[in-house]
DNA sequence: CACATTTATTTCAAGTTTAAAATTTCAGCA
DNA sequence: TGCTGAAATTTTAAACTTGAAATAAATGTG
């Protein structure tokens, strides 16, 4: 157990302690002022940023959860008329998932929020701070 | 909309992304060569470093969860022989929680191949960018 | 002391999440 | 064509997680 792999350790840690108190921040945040939860906005997100619409399987890769799960968040925000789904014309198995205009239209007032948010939690990092970590979770992302 | 708060947003992404990569890995490598979960890992880490045991609330405070996710966690190990409570005697609301015997060793087993996964993971990182991340880290976290 | 408030924990319902199994469809190939 | 294996999605069971309500016990205040 080498001096550098306990600090690494230590890193991952502080990470790990950085992004849930974030994360328990912004579900806090949206529960009170927006009566929505997190996994829900995150899949809103990730359909507002590819407004054609991507397959199930692209939208768990993106975001790094299970098909089972992205179904079962779909299907409610679906529900609720915030998202539709399209069978593909060439693919039989594949779906297409796309916000509806209702859907686009609420995002826009989460995501202008959401990102307020964002910048009051992290207002302790500066611009040099900011390139910084950026750099260092580009490189960190290369191995996982 | 700010440049900066776009750049904070980014750099919020990017941070999430790294941390949810990691802990998928991390939750795979547990369950394939461990059996075990990520949230039991953390319980076990928590008490293996309060030998001398916590109470409940102390527990969900350093895990950053919920009093009722504490319970469920504690209440399967508990079943498992792993983790045992002790009504306090001073007040009797209180309850202490430990690694028995039991748990304490496999948790060290547990804790050594888990130290040595996450340094594979982060290994593009020099003891440079951990200094500078924790820095960036320990900064960012007073806010939230 | 009596009562209201606070604190510690558990219970509960609903939502989230995973991993694995099941279904359906597609693609390649004998 | 018919078969085999791969791919996309859903379903399922179990675990995890939250937030709120319920319990129980301690604390403080009149």
């Amino acid at each position: 157990m080498s001096d550098l792999s306990k600090r690494r350790l230590k890193a991952w840690i502080r990470l790990l302690g950085v992004t849930r108190a974030a994360e328990n921040h912004l579900r806090e945040y949206l529960r009170v002022n927006h009566a929505t939860t997190l996994p829900r906005f995150d899949v809103m997100a990730a359909l507002y940023r590819r407004r054609e619409g991507v397959t199930m399987s692209e939208l768990s890769r993106m975001l790094l959860v299970s098909n089972g799960n992205a179904t079962a968040v779909v299907d409610r925000l679906e529900g609720e008329g915030l998202v539709r789904r399209t069978p593909s014309e060439a693919d039989r198995r594949t779906v297409h998932v796309a916000l509806t205009p209702t859907g686009a239209t609420q995002f826009e007032g989460l995501a202008a929020d959401h990102e307020a948010e964002v910048d009051t939690l992290f207002a302790a990092l500066d611009e040099n701070d900011l390139d910084t970590l950026a750099d260092i979770m580009k490189r960190a992302r290369g191995q996982a």
